[in-house]
DNA sequence: TTGTAAGCGTTATCAG
DNA sequence: CTGATAACGCTTACAA
């Protein structure tokens, strides 16, 4: 039989020759033990090999340390910048981060939250899809805290984390006209989550306003190949655009290869390129795009900062909502700078 | 008081008219419940919103459901997809992900076991470092299972799972040679892990049967940004390589730009290029790398397989090592493919 | 098939 | 500061 399983505080207490309770205590932060117990059994503990069984910890204290992060597209570079930042976040305040993957099959989000309640998660991080109302509003009934990173929603409870995206889109049209660019495009995928529209509708409304037309493509998802479709479709039109914004770094990537490639076109000389999200490719040195940068730590510690907080009623009645900016990364794919 | 908490099985009973049993059991697979109280548990259970407790379930029956995933370097894309294939079939095994992130600090890979033995983990999976064997044996002792993904290790016990990185090496030389190479170069970093170490002894190896000589050089960690400085140490060389192999894409990458925008090389016509992980980027038009595809679908089934798998005694005896075979994927950055 | 009762490993309460 | 004792929510013999 070698699955002797776990040591449990019960023989821990009879090596260290006290009682199980003075173990819970020594395993307790703040609890008072005295320096010659918390000694003793600190060396059985650890003679031994015991761990504080957090389950049922968990169970007692009705508080898992467990995080849901609820995410698709785990290994594209944004989502998965945003995870890291996450996870090491989480683990400095003391959680753990579980992980659940919403890629196949629809409805999985509530799956994922339901997975939460399971496990008595203290919280669950939404990074991709939304809920259902009635599950979501279940986990906010059962004490669960959630988080939406970049999902607009207006259901009250949850904390928001947005990006001014309307707004930041306007300043591309700036700094395109200011590089004396006149035929503006933005390149889009067909998700059309609303962060995604909201660049589209604030780069078209910021171009209008100087009396300027925008042509809009929307193909695919929103990865690199659907940004080879993109400049495909736009750079074969009878008016070339002689500047995009791509609603996604990833787009962006794929737009400017196949312009390049195959088009010949020279960047930025003949087009200039925005792009956003500022994924590490974003900085290499084939791409150097402009584009706007995702607070990624500032969001994570916001979220963290927010699960952590003591208050749990006071909270959950006002509105919490957070709008971060996100700022412009000068690089080489438009001119002037 | 809007923490009502909880509903537990208790509650259900009730509404539904039954003991706690029969609602245990109708939550459990494969437990005798007459039809029409399955009926009438399901519906209570539905109405009030109640979900079985993970933790209470994991404490009884002393197997928790959750598999850790200890990593560092999330963000990575090799590291990213890993994950991506990793949490998802575990999820289709009815397992769920704990990720522990291991970036910062070192020792963390046993800070991250204990951390599994404290949450009662059926297994780890490690993807970055290496635990110390006294931590390693006390998860293996407590039960739960071990798998390595790409970490030699010999102790006894972790399943192993490994590419065949040192023949693979020896197959870009061929290549390079077919291609009319003469001057070949292998660009690592410095961080020194059996795999990366593995690839530049086969390449070397297979370099020297045939005669060849290899220009070896390391710098930093395995990014990009090492790769640019590697093309920069490897190509301002009194004679420089007409063919380089970067013990990684990321690497690779970086080289390859750095080759083109700063010493205006061509490639594959000046210089050939191979890497290693096949990363999404590898495919991008800018790159268009040569490279060995990790077989990561693979990785993850075969670690997920194993950790389903009944018999513990049996397996925990005999050496578990998996080597799987990286393929490679031909693109345009070697002559001739 | 069903209910009763005994745990699982903790923490919290309350005397001492 | 310490040690009993009662939960926590669940599963699982065992008996009905």
């Amino acid at each position: 039989m070698s699955t002797k399983v776990y040591v449990s505080a019960q023989e821990v207490a009879e090596k260290a020759g006290v009682s199980r309770s003075a173990v819970s205590r020594t395993f307790t932060p703040g609890a008072s033990v005295s320096a010659e117990t918390r000694r003793r059994v600190l060396e059985a503990a650890d003679a031994l090999g015991y761990h504080v069984n957090e389950l049922a910890r968990g169970l007692m204290r009705n508080e898992s340390g467990i995080v849901c992060l609820i995410v698709s597209d785990v290994a594209t570079p944004y989502r998965a910048a945003l995870l890291r930042e996450l996870t090491l976040q989480l683990q400095n305040a003391g959680k753990v981060a579980m992980l659940i993957n919403t890629d196949r099959s629809d409805g999985s989000v509530d799956r994922a939250l339901r997975q939460a309640i399971s496990y008595r998660a203290d919280a669950s991080i939404i990074l991709s899809g939304l809920p259902d109302k009635s599950i979501a509003q279940l986990c906010l009934r059962s004490g669960q805290r959630l988080v939406l990173i970049n999902r607009d929603d207006d259901q009250p409870g949850p904390l928001r984390i947005n990006l001014d995206d309307y707004e930041a889109a306007g300043r591309v049209v700036t700094a395109f006209v200011r590089a004396g660019c006149r035929r503006l495009a933005f390149a889009n995928s067909e998700a059309g989550t609303p962060s995604l529209m909201a660049r589209e509708r604030g780069f078209v409304a910021a171009a209008r306003a100087l009396g300027m037309d925008v042509t809009v493509e929307r193909y695919g998802w929103t990865g690199y190949e659907a940004g080879k479709v993109l400049a495909q479709r736009l750079l074969t039109r009878s008016e070339r655009p002689d500047a995009v914004f791509c609603a996604t770094d990833l787009l962006a990537c794929g737009f400017m290869d196949t312009a390049r490639h195959q088009f010949s076109m020279s960047i930025p000389n003949q087009l200039c390129v925005a792009g956003f999200d500022d994924i590490e490719q974003a900085s290499w040195s084939s791409y150097d795009l402009t584009t706007f940068a995702q607070p990624v730590s500032t969001i994570a510690s916001k979220a963290v900062e927010w699960l952590s907080e003591a208050q749990p009623e006071a909270v959950s009645n006002q509105e919490q909502s957070l709008r971060l900016r996100a700022e412009l990364v000068w690089r080489g794919s438009i001119r002037g700078g």
